[in-house]
DNA sequence: AACTCGTATACCCATATGGACATATATCTA
DNA sequence: TAGATATATGTCCATATGGGTATACGAGTT
């Protein structure tokens, strides 16, 4: 099981998901959209959908294919840190810095 | 320049960014704290400073690598878009499905 | 049943990638 | 200057990855 950030490293893949934003799609819609040739497109979507960043709805010989919820939650949870933090501004960076090396200060005399 | 996503990528350098989210590191405390060979970490840490996503300070024979601000912010843009979609749930989905394919909806009579 | 459309898979290939190991470079120290 | 410490780089290798092309499969259609 590839985590999420290596599904979100192809940028053929990150191509789909945009793709998929404002719902369901069959292939060729997809092929359509994102210039891809169609067996790049459906390898692509069997690895986002073995991931479950995807979902397929069979609707006759169409494959209908979205989003699923909370698919790059893992990703973004991770980020969110990272978010808050320069958020912030670094100052605590090196506040942490300053007190983690050395935990009981020892006063030079 | 590889993107944002392709750098978290890779676990190695994830764990690296993880363990300078408190503030600035040595090579060796990245070595020690990673569980990887140094080479590793310096290429990675490398790899991470070529796209801009720490910065190195020299003090004596010590490189202290920093997080960058910033630097995954647009990784953290792309998904926030995500966050906002299935923190709405899904609905809105089916209902741009149903719009979109027919533009103007023809009233069959 | 033959045919067509929509989609998936197989196979091949070129490339990128990360690790291990050895070694180079730089800074400090004796 | 010799030696030790801290970090970077070079080389080799095994593997993963994505694209292209051809082809297989499945569901409708005639």
């Amino acid at each position: 099981m590839p985590d999420v950030f290596r599904l979100l490293a192809d940028p053929s893949r990150r191509r789909l998901l945009d793709a998929l934003r404002d719902g369901e799609h069959s292939v060729t819609d997809l092929v359509a959209r994102t210039r891809m040739s169609q067996p790049s497109v459906s390898k692509q979507l069997r690895i986002l959908r073995d991931s479950g960043a995807v979902t397929l709805r069979t609707a006759g010989r169409q494959h209908l294919y979205s989003i699923r919820e909370g698919a790059l939650r893992e990703a973004s949870d991770w980020l969110s840190y990272y978010d808050r933090f320069w958020r912030e501004g670094l100052r605590r960076m090196d506040d942490a810095l300053r007190d983690r090396p050395r935990p009981r200060t020892r006063r030079r005399r």
